[in-house]
RNA sequence: GCCCGAGUGGCGGAAUGGUAGACGCAGGGGAUUCAAAAUCCCCCGGUAGCAAUAUCGUGUCGGUUCGAGUCCGACCUCGGGCACCA
């Protein structure tokens, strides 16, 4: 009998569906189709575990409806433009483009032997001149909708390099090569106007039902919908009034200083004239540009000296200072602060020694703010101080309306509804991204470049060894005729943000030759993702600009109406985690190393190759900038795809991170030999045996668990299943014929997680054609139902004895048969129980 | 700092509010073998006990319920995101 040999099996069966064209996806009226997608990858140059835990959970789900009857669209490119392969550019002299290509090829060939159903044929890079050509021609139909507009927006500078740095690139405030420290600065850039679009992507994720609860939850956060009171304080010099924004108008008793962030015009102004305000303005400008550095930054203050007059007493003034926590983003730029309701105002009234005013307590507690603000819910009542729209006890939320209606009424403030959603900056002073096809000239201004144009492509010929975007100092590629005028003009050098380039990737997958961004039909019939699968990381940032972007397609005719929400199921897998190794360089900058160059033992880790000792710093997401990934070759090389894929997805829940350890593929590959060996017994079996019904019915329960557990993305259980069915095959002592259709309907529900196998096993028991185009079994519900069950006893809720009884007993019958157990009786003591609790089929409960 | 999750044996994990630990890995014991590999069988949360069994046990503390890993409240720890990492 044949052994169980991987490296013969699975590139027979490869060949064998290339062969057939088993996975090229094609539009069959006939057929319901079904997109699935996994995120597709940033082609790093070696593919991790992490990828093929999500395309292996992409590959079951196509597999299974194919069987299911589906015509499915199952595609995969790469994600290729972006930072890391400029940095390689800048490490090692090589050039981006040619990296990048590598790497996919590279790539590509680690993912072919695994087997994945997927339609290579098209397949396509981001960085495709095909493909970011047609970026192009999106971006100026959306310049011509008024979807895009350039404004000022801060990004972090490095002063020493003289260059724009992302938030990846600023550690601890400074600049990663430099070590400068960073400080923000305003450039000119280009905005798509997502935030036209807050209340419908908000409204809209009420219709994800089949989206992660934490995602829709996170969104609807992100955007961030408030209703408040916008109102301006006239100032006391006469000089243009401060208009602000506050969610909190009801503490507006309890208003102690009015802020303005440092890049508020007003701020500007004072900077221009004031040098001691200059110099707060540059200090408040340190530090990157994240949210997170802000506001975990010390608070810092200037007082401008300037007063404004509170809108609800013409006598009380109050002091305009400069803060370093407001943002120019958000609202006006500028605030009242309310020491006594919001802690992070009274920590800076208090280092500035401004006044602290009460203007709610708690109902029976009127104890005056110290250390703490006070802030309750907003649906708590509270007892009003001196509330001048009348209030005396009411919650937030009565005194924020009835607040708003005050000034309204009496015409100082006007109710206004504001979203925390910010438009999306997309100009990147970066070589390797999509070139913005616009041109500016002298006479005409910015220009959209002519489509016949397209694609404006990257020149070759660029160097990176010194900092800034080689696009500005090209010596002829800026150089072009304005579309407008014919005049010699410049083109914009900005290339666009890597999320604009995965934001409608899904999209072109529908028509990846076209010489349009997407075909109507092609869209019509695949359209929209039925299942998308990827990183709980994108839940905000890529999940909402494709939400945006859909509807923009939309708009410009890209896309049908029902794609404005592009994916209709959304799973989250979990990360694989893993420790991170690192050195530390001359400079004392980390270095980091790959898991395989380090040893690791009780007494520590170090480098392999010099020995040198190893900082382990705890698990975290794999990345490859931070090169603690494991490389699943091996694995595959030991004992085939088909065992990674079975270990991969038997391991844990596939929302759940899971910290990777190589423990375990060997279990997984003796389990596949076996099933390989049970096989073959089967397949030259004969005769009769007994307990055949028993058999059937156990398979019948195999189908509706695993198929439950693909459905419901329960991998794991559906594998757990399999195992179990396997004990109960191998021990089985019923018929050949029997035994062979158990054993092909086994082949069926593996060949989603081990399709080699499944193939090879489903052609020794004679089964037709390939198992990936035969039709997926179903359970016979009637082979299902059990008719006598085992009930628990329980006495006070634990656990003392238990009866097997008929499935539709009577209750007082099963009650009876409860109390005259030997285990109650020793638990009961004698005693008569209080109350019998009977659950039908399920459990009894005595309560003693 | 703000938003969102997760926490169950040595390990990965299972469990419509109803027998906690299915299934797997690791470990222990046995069979087979000249021996080994491979394979097959049995045991496997802690404590006490020869055992039957009792008792504790799902991050911590409290609550709801006949019954809580599951629901509610507070907290602890870890992870993700925070708009230029992808």
């Amino acid at each position: 009998m044949s052994r169980y040999d991987a490296s013969t099996i699975e590139p027979k069966w490869q060949a064998a569906w290339d062969e057939a064209g088993t996975f090229a996806a094609t539009r069959d009226p006939a057929k319901p189709k079904f997109y699935v997608l996994e995120m597709f990858p940033y082609p790093s140059g070696r593919i991790h575990i992490g990828h093929v835990r999500n395309y292996t959970m992409g590959d079951v789900v196509a597999r299974y409806k194919k069987s299911s009857g589906f015509s499915v669209l199952h595609p995969m490119g790469w994600d290729a433009f972006g930072m890391p392969a400029e940095n390689a550019a800048m490490a090692t002299g090589g050039h981006p483009k040619d990296w990048t290509y590598n790497n996919i090829a590279e790539m590509k060939s680690q993912m072919k032997p695994m087997g994945w159903s997927l339609d290579w044929t098209r397949e396509f890079a981001t960085c495709d001149p095909e493909y970011y050509g047609q970026q192009q021609a999106l971006f100026i139909d959306f310049l011509e909708k008024d979807l895009v507009y350039r404004k000022n927006a801060v990004v972090n500078w490095d002063p020493v390099d003289m260059t724009v740095l992302a938030n990846e690139q600023v550690i601890d405030g400074k600049g990663w090569r430099s070590g400068a420290e960073v400080e923000r600065r305003e450039l000119t850039q280009w905005f798509f106007k997502i935030s036209d679009f807050s209340e419908e992507l908000l409204e809209a994720i009420d219709t994800l039902k089949d989206w992660p609860e934490k995602v829709r939850l996170m969104q609807a956060n992100w955007i961030g919908k408030s209703q408040g009171l916008r109102f301006a304080f006239e100032r006391t010099d006469g000089g243009a009034p401060i208009e602000v924004y506050t969610t909190r108008p009801d503490t507006l008793m309890g208003a102690s200083f009015v802020g303005i962030s440092p890049d508020h015009p007003l701020a500007k102004e004072l900077e221009a004239a004031d040098p001691k305000v200059a110099e707060f303005c540059a200090t408040a400008r340190k530090g990157g540009t994240t949210a997170e550095a802000i506001e975990t930054a010390e608070k810092l203050g200037y007082d401008t000296g300037l007063r404004v007059k509170h809108p609800l007493d013409p006598n009380w003034e109050l002091p305009v200072w400069i803060a370093n926590f407001i943002l120019m983003d958000y609202g006006t730029g500028a605030i009242f602060a309310c020491p006594a309701h919001d802690q992070r105002d009274l920590d800076f009234c208090r280092k500035y020694d401004l006044p602290v005013i009460d203007t709610f307590f708690a109902l029976n507690d009127p104890k005056p703010v110290e250390g703490e603000a006070f802030v309750p819910p907003k649906s708590d009542k509270v007892k009003w101080v001196d509330h001048f729209a009348g209030l005396d006890e009411a919650t937030g939320e009565e005194a924020i309306a009835a607040t708003i209606d005050y000034a309204e009424k009496q015409g100082w403030g006007k109710g206004h509804t504001q979203y925390r959603l910010r438009d999306w900056g997309l100009s990147r002073q970066r070589y390797w991204g999509c070139p913005i096809p616009v041109v500016h000239c002298g006479d005409c201004g910015v220009v959209p470049e002519k489509k016949e144009n397209l694609p404006i492509e990257l020149p070759y010929d660029v160097s990176f060894d010194v900092p800034g975007n080689p696009l500005d100092r090209h010596p002829t590629w800026r150089d072009c005729a304005c579309p407008s005028c014919g005049k010699p003009a410049k083109r914009e050098t900005d290339t666009m943000d890597t999320f604009v380039d995965s934001s409608w990737y899904f999209a072109r997958f529908t028509a990846p030759r076209a010489t349009t961004p997407t075909v109507a039909e092609d869209a019509d019939y695949w359209m929209n993702v039925d299942q998308y699968i990827g990183g709980i990381e994108h839940a905000i940032l890529h999940l909402l600009y494709s939400r945006f972007f859909a509807r923009a397609m939309h708009i410009c005719g890209h896309l049908p109406e029902k794609s404005k929400e592009p994916f209709n199921a959304l799973f989250t897998q979990g990360m694989v985690t893993h420790a991170i190794y690192q050195t530390r360089d001359a400079e004392g900058r980390a270095v980091y190393h790959f898991p395989e160059d380090v040893e690791v033992s009780e007494s520590g880790a170090t480098l392999k190759a010099t020995g040198e000792a190893v900082e382990v710093i705890p698990s975290a997401k794999m990345s490859k900038s931070k090169k603690n990934v494991v490389d699943p070759l091996e694995i595959i090389a030991q004992y085939g795809a088909d065992t990674a894929r079975w270990f991969v997805m038997s391991d844990s829940p596939p929302e759940r991170d899971v910290e990777w350890t190589a423990s375990g593929a060997e279990g997984a590959s003796k389990h596949l030999a076996r099933v390989y060996r049970i096989a073959a017994e089967i397949a030259e079996a004969t005769g009769t045996g007994e307990g055949d019904e028993d058999l059937l019915r156990e398979m019948h329960k195999t189908i509706k668990a695993v198929t439950d557990g693909i459905e419901g993305f329960a991998f794991n259980t559906s594998i757990a299943k399999l195992y179990g069915f396997t004990n109960t095959l191998s021990k089985s002592k019923a018929g050949a014929e029997t035994k062979k259709t158990a054993m092909r309907v086994m082949a069926q529900l593996m060949a989603p997680m081990t399709p080699h196998l499944a193939e090879e096993v489903w052609a020794m028991l004679g089964g037709e054609g390939l198992v990936a185009e035969a039709e997926w079994p179903v359970a016979d519900e009637a082979m299902l139902v059990e008719d006598t069950v085992t009930m628990p006893i329980q006495v006070n809720g634990k656990r003392r004895d238990e009866i097997t009884v008929p499935k539709d007993m009577d209750k007082a019958e099963v009650e009876k048969l409860a109390l005259d157990t030997d285990g109650v009786k020793r638990a009961l003591d004698g005693n008569a129980p209080k109350k019998v609790i009977v659950v039908p089929g399920r459990i009894v409960n005595v309560v003693a």
